[in-house]
DNA sequence: AATACTTTTTTAATTTTTTTATTTAGTTGG
DNA sequence: CCAACTAAATAAAAAAATTAAAAAAGTATT
C-alpha cells in the first residue's frame, strides 16, 4: 500500500511503457492539481490520450489512493460525467521555516490544505552542529506528534536565510560542515526527501502557488523585512539563476551614499530602503528631537524593533507613518526598476513591512507611477501578500511538493 | 512535395496518433537542431521512443526531405551506426532588420547557416503607409532575387525599434494604422508567416542561439547603442514579460539628475550611460576646451556621430577613450544590478559600443566587481558579441524559426 | 584469418493503445 | 411520461508501438 503510493513519485528510472505510464500519471496529477476536479472526457482532450487509456490510468491512480471519484458533474445536456480529483489525505508535505529566533512548521496535504501548524517554536539559529541537531529534533518531534503516518510525508522543505543552492541542496551560510549537501544530511537523518530553499524565495513560492496569484505567469514577490528579498516567477516557474542566487534585490547598487551594508558594499538598496533602514532612521530622528508614541511607552530607544514601529504606525503614530512612507517611496523606486526589466503581470508585496498596508502601499504605488515606463507599468498589478506570516511555511511545503512532482519528469 | 514539407510545421490541428506523430517528429527535429547529427539509438534513448518507431519517423522525415543520412559514425566497438541530421536546404527563414536609415536582409537555411544577405539597403523608416509599402517592396525584391523557392521560406522575422508585442504581432510605434496586427498585414502581403520583434531582443536572439552562447541557459544580452537595450534568456528561452515589453534596461531610474530622457522621464540609465550620453558629453567637453582628433579633421562639432567617437577611440584618441571608459563604468554599474537580480551564467555585450572592445569592456568589468555581490558575480562570465553587425538579421531569422518550430507544440 | 565480442539494425511476436461501435445514463420538450 | 436527443462509459476490433529475438556489420584478439 505505501509501496504503491510512492510508485508514481519514486525516483527509480523506468523505461518503455512503464516510463510512459509514469509520465502520463504525473501529467494527470499535475493537470488535476492545476484545474481541480475534472472529467475523463476533459482529461482526454487536454492530455491527448484516448478515453480507455485515461480510464485505465485513472483507475490505477484510484487504486493507489491518489485520486478519487467526487460524484457527477452538473448536467451538460447528456449523460452526466464523473468528476475525479486528488485525494487530500493521500500524501503530505512538510514545511520548516527557520527564523533567527524561532521555527514555524506546517503540514500540507495533497490538495494544498494546511493541515497542522506549529508556530514560534523556540529555537536559536546558530551556525553550530548543536543548533543543527536541535533543528532535527524539532522536526522529529513534530512528525511524531502529527496524526499523519510518516511514510505519507513525501517531502520536506526547509527554509534558511542566506545563500542556498536549491538544485544541489547545499547551504553556504548555515550548517556547511560536511562534504555532502545539507539536504542529503537531513534526508538520511529524517528518512524523507528534503529540499532547501532561501527564505524569501520560499515565501514567494507560497504566494505564487497558493496566494494572490491566479493565472498570472510572470510575477514578482517583494519581501520587505529587515532586508529586502525578491522572488521571481517566470512563465509559471520559480526562477533561480545559475546557482540559485537570483533575486538579490536588496543589494543592487542604487544609492550613492556612504552607508555600509551588512553585505559589505556601499549604496545597496537596503541601506536606505528596508526595515533596517527604517529602524536606523527612526532612531536618528528620535535622537535629533523628533517625537513619537514609542517615547512615551517604557521603551529603550536603542532596543526599538521593526515590529514596534509597525505597531506604532497602526496606532497612528505620525513619525512612524511618515518614515514608513519614505521607505515605501524608495522601495517603490526600486520596484520600478524591476517592472521595467520584467514587465510582470503582478507584483506582490509581502514580509513584515507589508503589514502596514496602505501606509507603505500608497507611496510605493505612486513611486511606481513616477519612475517606471507607463506602457510597461500599466501591465502590472500591485497586490499585498495574502498569506502573511504563513507564507514561509506554506512556501516550504509547496516547494517540496513541486520538487517531488517534478522529479524524473523533466529528466 | 512542398505540401509534404509543410506538414510537420502546418498549423492545422491533428488529433490522436496524427497529433502524436507530429509531436514526435518535432521532437526529433528539435533534438537534432540542438545536438547536431545523431544516431537512431541516441534518439531512442533521449526521446524515450522505441527503435522501430524512431526508424519509422526518421524515414518519414527523410521522405519529407527534412532529414538525411550523413554516413556512419566512428567506431564504438561494434556495428557502426548511421548518423542522421537536418537537411540545410530543406527550409529557409528570412530576417529583416529595419534600421532608421537602412534595411538589412538575410536568409537562413534549416541548419542555421546564413545563405545570402543584403546589407544597407537604402530605406527611410517613417511612420507612414508609403514607408510601409516601400519596406514590403524591398522584401519582395529580395525574395524574387533569391535562388530559393518562395514556398521553402517558412517564416519571416521583422525587427522594428520601439514597442512590439511579439505574441500578438502588434507594433505600437510604427505602422500602427489598422485594426489587424501588423504581422498579419505582412503575412497577407507576402504570403509567408511573419513575426515581429523588437530590435534589441532580435539581436539577443541571434547571440543566444547562434552566437557566444553554448550551453548556458540563463543569459543576458546588453545592446549598447545610442540607447541601451536588454535581451533576457531564461532557462534557454527568450523572456518577454506580460506584453513583450521586458528588458527596458535603458529606462530604469538610476541617476538623480535633471536630464530628460527621450522617454520623458528623468534619471534614466540612458541619460548618463549610453551612446547618446557619450555624444552629449563629448560635445560638452569639446565646447569647454578639451582636445580631440576629431577637432583636427574637417568635422563640424555639432554633427559628430557615435560612430565617429568610436573610430577616434580606435585611433587612440585620448578624449574618446576616456569618455568611453566613463560610460563603460556607468553601464557596468547598471549591469551589476542585472547580475544581482538574474544570477546569469553569461552576460554578452553587443551593439555599436561593443566595437570599442576592451575600451568599454575593462571599465565595465571592474564596475561589475565593485558593485555586484561577489558570490553572485563569480557565476557570470562576460563576453563580447560574436555576431556583431549581423546579430539583428540572424536574430530575426532565428526568431521566426523558433516561432515556426514552436507552433502547435506548446499549445 | 577465424573466432569472440560489441553494437546497430531488422524482423517477428506480443503488448498496448487507439478507433469505432455500442451501451448506458441522463436531459429536454412535447 | 415518453420519445428524441446529448454525452459519457464500455467493449470489441483494428491499428500502432514496444519488446524480444535474430541478423547484420563492425572491431578486437588470438
Amino acid at each position: 500500500m505505501s509501496k504503491l503510493l510512492l510508485e508514481v513519485f519514486s525516483d527509480e528510472v523506468a523505461v518503455g511503457v512503464a516510463y510512459k505510464n509514469k509520465s502520463l500519471k504525473r501529467a494527470i496529477i499535475s493537470y488535476l492539481d492545476e484545474v481541480g476536479n475534472t472529467t475523463i472526457a476533459d482529461l482526454n482532450k487536454h492530455l491527448n490520450i484516448s478515453t480507455p487509456k485515461i480510464i485505465n490510468l485513472v483507475n490505477e491512480l484510484i487504486q493507489d489512493g491518489l485520486i478519487k471519484d467526487y460524484g457527477k458533474v452538473d448536467s451538460t445536456g447528456g449523460r452526466r460525467a464523473s468528476m475525479y480529483g486528488l485525494v487530500a489525505e493521500s500524501a503530505f508535505f512538510l514545511g520548516v521555516d527557520v527564523k533567527r529566533y524561532s521555527v514555524n512548521i506546517g503540514l500540507l496535504d495533497f490538495k494544498k490544505n494546511l493541515v497542522t501548524t506549529k508556530e514560534d517554536i523556540p529555537y536559536k539559529l546558530e551556525n553550530t552542529n548543536d543548533s543543527f541537531e536541535e533543528l532535527v529534533k524539532i522536526i522529529e518531534a513534530f512528525l511524531d506528534e502529527s496524526p499523519v503516518r510518516r511514510d505519507k510525508v513525501l517531502g520536506i522543505g526547509v527554509n534558511l536565510s542566506g545563500r542556498i543552492n536549491n538544485a544541489t541542496g547545499y547551504s553556504y551560510s548555515f550548517f556547511h560542515f560536511h562534504e555532502e549537501p545539507l539536504a542529503t544530511i537531513f534526508e538520511t537523518r529524517l528518512g524523507i526527501r528534503t529540499f532547501l530553499e532561501n527564505d524569501s524565495r520560499a515565501m514567494a513560492y507560497g504566494e505564487f502557488y497558493l496566494g494572490n496569484v491566479n493565472n498570472e505567469r510572470n510575477v514578482l514577490f517583494v519581501n520587505m523585512d529587515y532586508g529586502i528579498g525578491l522572488g521571481i516567477l517566470v512563465d509559471g516557474k520559480v526562477y533561480y539563476g545559475k546557482s540559485g542566487f537570483s533575486g538579490e534585490f536588496g543589494h543592487i547598487p542604487f544609492f550613492t551614499n556612504e552607508i555600509i551594508c551588512h553585505c559589505g558594499k556601499k549604496g545597496c538598496l537596503e541601506t536606505e530602503a528596508s526595515g533596517n533602514a527604517l529602524v536606523r532612521i527612526f532612531k536618528e530622528k528620535i535622537r535629533s528631537g523628533s517625537s513619537s508614541q514609542l517615547l512615551h511607552k517604557d521603551h529603550d530607544i536603542e532596543s526599538i524593533k521593526l515590529q514596534d514601529i509597525i505597531e506604532a504606525a497602526q496606532n497612528d503614530d505620525v513619525l512612524s507613518i511618515e518614515l514608513i512612507a519614505q521607505i515605501g517611496e524608495k522601495i517603490g523606486k526600486g520596484v520600478a526598476v524591476l517592472i521595467n526589466l520584467f514587465n510582470p503581470e503582478l507584483v506582490i508585496l509581502g514580509g513584515t513591512l507589508a503589514l502596514t498596508g496602505d501606509y507603505i502601499r500608497l507611496p510605493l504605488r505612486s513611486a511606481l507611477n513616477k519612475y517606471s515606463l507607463s506602457l510597461v507599468n500599466n501591465d502590472s498589478q500591485l497586490k499585498m501578500s495574502k498569506l502573511g506570516e504563513k507564507a514561509g511555511v506554506i512556501g516550504g511545503c509547496l516547494m517540496a511538493r513541486n520538487k517531488v512532482f517534478a522529479k524524473n519528469s523533466g529528466e
